[in-house]
RNA sequence: CGGAGCGUGGUGUAACGGCUAACAUUCCUGUUUUGGGAACAGGCGACUCCGGGUUCGAAUCCCGGCGCUCCGACCA
């Protein structure tokens, strides 16, 4: 797209009341805007990126057999009364509304209930399981406090994927396979290095449950991290039996500061013993399903992403979620031979379907050199009266900044 | 929810209880300039978060709200 008609400008200070480096970047190259403290609407830029992340996901979670539903935001209270989970006593982070006959709604924070309730319309017989099923849905948590810009907001996208499986082994042998398909995700994102599978507290159906645990000082998590294992522990659940299990030992671990962007969790018969989720098996035989639900947030994601990738002058985007694949820049000329040649280049590589943000503005080359760093945008491409006496183009990499002359025709 | 700090043009800041609320940046007009946020000239833009109070006089002091940030608690 043309820059030119972006209609999003980028900033040199960041407001005042942001101080996490996500929010400060994001806000000041116009990713995203802030509505309110947790609360952020993203605007092109930053809805390009979360789409990638959001492609990525949903490319690995089909790969897993998953198939993708929309549920509602609205939440019907006798269904999670089945649960126990409407009662704020239980849940206090609830965001409950009315309707204008007074009766009771929620506003979904996550969705076992309503989709195990659904579950129990279509699932009857063994032939029928396992079920993986997932969404990308906006989720809604009264947080007693927002922080760390889009890391922790009240209003956030998330994946959740939820298994509904015959037995436990067919449920381990899909979580086994979930954990891998996590761990592709983060590897395709660029958080592959820097993000551990993590043992956590379990629940009442298993001993642990498994988080995906980012390094950064920006989360608010900490964990033992096991460099050479590449496992982590988390320190709510660090104790000399966790350490046997693992086979690892105290003094191997080095703690680190972590943020959260995925885990997966094991259910057991939890919710479909509370809503009869039931099969009949080969011989006959009623039985209840095993589920595990899956989460990943994408907001977070991508905000994790922006700390952690980020440098002094901007953000840096792996390839696989940038906005765009190439920032191509003009520098212009007296005479408009380069402008010229700028349009060509710029038909040309979208008609090949590259996705290309055009800086084709009125504006000094310093300018758009800041610009295209703060963006992030993975290659820079400079085209100029310089570049084209040599019929070339400056090809600049943002993250390892190689700078390399292209010939016109390789491009 | 407990504690701390902060609310002034779009953004970042300044202003002793006292003149028309200042500066930078953004934005608009024009001239000029074109490889790292150029220069010059002119211009637009603020009931100083809201509501009370003290005072001859409040951006400034006091009280009450609301909002934002940070620390803690919380966090499938």
């Amino acid at each position: 797209m043309r820059q030119s008609l972006l209609f999003t400008k980028t900033r040199k200070d960041a407001p005042k009341d942001e101080v996490s480096r996500n929010a400060q970047l994001l806000i000041r190259a116009g990713f995203i805007h802030k509505e309110m403290a947790g609360v952020y609407s993203y605007l092109p830029l930053g809805l390009r990126v979360m789409n990638k992340i959001v492609q990525v996901i949903r490319d690995e979670m089909n790969a897993l057999g998953g198939q993708e539903l929309f549920l509602t935001s609205l939440q019907d209270k006798k269904v999670w009364e089945t649960s126990g989970r409407w009662d704020d006593a239980v849940v206090d982070n609830w965001f409950k509304t009315k309707l204008k006959n007074d009766s009771e709604l929620g506003l979904g924070f996550t969705h076992e209930e309503p989709l195990t309730n659904l579950m129990t319309e279509y699932l009857r017989s063994f032939r029928d399981l396992p079920v993986f099923v997932y969404q990308f849905q906006t989720k809604f948590r009264n947080e007693a406090r927002a922080k760390s810009g889009i890391m922790r907001g009240r209003e956030f996208l998330m994946k959740d994927l939820y298994s509904f499986t015959r037995t436990e082994k067919e449920h381990a042998d899909f979580y086994e396979k979930a954990k891998q398909g996590y761990i592709n995700i983060f590897k395709k994102i660029g958080l592959g290095d820097k993000t551990y599978v993590t043992f956590a507290s379990g629940g009442s159906f298993s001993k642990y449950s498994h988080e995906f645990q980012t390094l950064t000082d920006a989360g608010e998590d900490s964990i033992f991290v096991d460099e050479k294992k590449k496992i982590a522990i988390n320190k709510e659940v660090l104790n000399d039996e966790v350490l046997a299990d693992l086979g690892v030992k105290r003094d191997e671990l080095v703690e680190k500061k972590a943020v959260e962007v995925g885990n997966i969790f094991s259910l057991g018969t939890k919710f479909s013993d509370a809503f009869e989720l039931k099969y009949v098996d080969e011989k006959g035989e009623k039985k209840l399903v095993i589920m595990g639900s899956y989460g990943i947030g994408p907001g977070r994601v991508m905000g994790t992403v922006a700390e952690v990738l980020s440098d002094d002058k901007g953000l840096v985007w792996p390839a696989s979620i940038a906005p765009f694949a190439i920032h191509l820049i003009s520098i212009e000329d007296k005479n408009g031979k380069v402008k010229a040649e700028a349009d060509k280049l710029y038909e040309r590589l979208t008609k090949k379907g590259i996705e290309v943000l055009y800086d084709d503005r009125d504006a000094r080359p310093g300018e758009k050199f800041a610009d295209s760093d703060l963006i992030g945008i993975p290659t820079r491409i400079v085209i100029s009266e310089k570049t084209l006496e040599s019929d070339s183009v400056e090809a600049k990499d943002r993250m390892t900044g190689t700078v390399e002359m292209k010939k016109h025709e390789r491009i």
